[in-house]
Order: structure tokens, then sequence, then C-alpha cells
DNA sequence: TCCTTACATAAGCGGATGCTTATATTTAAC
DNA sequence: GTTAAATATAAGCATCCGCTTATGTAAGGA
């Protein structure tokens, strides 16, 4: 097992990614995309594809939920699972620092439009000025 | 080819997010999100926290090889890894969903003070800048 | 050529991880 | 109070994963 890189360094909300790393689990959160489910929903439509048991999903959803990824809420006997963005955000950060700042195909456009972002800088980066500041 | 879209099953390119899901290989993007690296120096950057062997970091690198996350070129005997924007964009398009449209200007915010970025409260000069810092 | 440097691959091992079945807990219904 | 439903937890097990040491391979220099 690796030595954890420390806390600090290593960034991001605690097993975030670690979380995500889970085929099932990325499948839960896009189920949750659309809205708080119960988890018994979860477990049903998990098993309209692949055989899993009820207590799997219920493991899964305790990961996603200690990575902040979702976050549980009581509703009589159910439990109304829904996307947590403090996780997702926290995953979203880490990777911003990838982003292709310039010279990003259509892909970038149709991401920049799907976040709706109201970006009204129009300047192109300075050509000296690219990115990565080592100091 | 084609950007991947949102509706594959499992997401993303192949095993981008089981990649991402291990901390010495976080921290190997991290290093290289300064740039190029031939595997010695990155060898050497990680052995300065940890005690990781080189067959250690060969093997991460091609675990995020495979994932799309970075691309190996070769000079002399040294191999120069860099990230590739193909599997970082991959796994920023897959959390892009989860995108809070709603409190987009916090989350905007809250991205930039994660950077790190040192932003004046005050009225700021015009942000003319690209906001990239620490690595 | 031989040796050294830089890196990858092979083999094997221990621990983490995800699964299953069985059971506990909580709430609602009877 | 008993039963049923929904979900979580416990225990055990098989597999996966990452690590180490040993070795292979390719390029450069003496």
């Amino acid at each position: 097992m690796a030595a954890s890189v420390a806390g600090s360094p290593d960034s991001a909300r605690e097993g975030v990614f670690e979380a995500l790393g889970d085929p099932v689990r990325r499948r839960l959160l896009e189920l949750l995309a659309g809205g708080e489910q119960p988890a018994g929903a979860l477990v049903a439509a998990l098993q309209e594809r692949v055989r899993i048991s009820q207590p799997a999903v219920s493991q899964h959803l305790r990961v996603l939920r200690d990575a902040g990824l979702v976050r549980v809420r009581a509703e009589g006997t159910r439990r109304l699972y829904a996307v947590d963005d403090a996780g997702t955000a926290a995953a979203r950060e880490w990777l911003a620092r990838f982003e292709d700042t310039f010279a990003q195909p259509l892909d970038a456009l149709a991401t920049e439009l799907a976040r709706g972002r109201r970006e009204r800088r129009r300047r192109t980066s300075p050509p000296g000025e690219s990115a990565r500041g080592t100091g």
C-alpha cells in the first residue's frame, strides 16, 4: 500500500477520487444526477444491468457519503440520497489545473456552453504568459 | 475520434477515474502540471517525500498512460512524460454534469480561492491575467 | 566491446477492496 | 405487540492492486 502522500499536497477532499475510482459508484452518481432518490430505487436501477446485492450498494453509498459526494436524508423508513456538491466540486477543482486554456478544440466550447459560463473575457492569453508559473 | 458523449454507460475514457484513484498517481500528475519531465525526475521528486522504488513509479506511469492521462516521448535514453489533455478532459467532462448551475458565481469564487489565488477582495484591477499558480 | 545510465518488465507477496450471506435496526402497518 | 419493509452493519472470503526485488532492454560513452 502506498504511503499516502499526506494531506495537503494531495489536495481534494479526502477520498473523493478514491470513491470515484469505482464504476458502480460512478453509476450511482449518474443515477443521482437526475435528482434525489431512495436507496431502494438505486439498488433496483443497478440490478437492471448487473447482479449486485442490496448490501453492496449500501456499502458503496457509504463510501460516497464519506467522500462528501452524496448526502442522505431520512424520510420514514427511506433514505433519500442526493449528490453533494462539496465532493464533486472538490474533484472538479483539482482537475481544473489541467485545463487547457488555449488551443482547445470544439470540446472546450461545448463544455463552456454547458456550464453556462458567462465569461466575457475575449482576449486570448498573452503568448509569453503561458500558464505554469513555477515561481 | 469524436468527443466522448455524456450518455456513455460507464462514462469517461477507459480507466481514467480508476487511474486518478491513487494518490501517488495524482501526485505524478501534479508534478507534470508544471510541464514535461523525464521519468527519473519524477522518481526523484516522489522520493523526496515518500519511500518508493523506481519500478513502482514506472508502473504508475504506465497506468496513467493507459488511461490517456499522460503521454510519453523518447529522447535518447530518457522518457519524457507530459500531461495528456485527452484524459483530464474526459474526467472534467464527466464531472461537468454535477456542476451547480445556480451557485455558479460562488462556485467560481471557491475555485479561485482553492487554487490559492490571492485575489484582492476590494476592487481589483481588471483580471486580464490568467489565473494559474501553484502546481 | 564493455560498462553505465535510464527505464521497463517479471515474479511474488501482503494488504486493501468489493462481494456475498446473515443479522441488526428502524419505521410503518396490522 | 407482531410482522413486514427498507436499509445498515457484521463477518468472511476471493480478488485486485500496489509494492518490492530481480532482471531485461536500449542508448550513450569509454
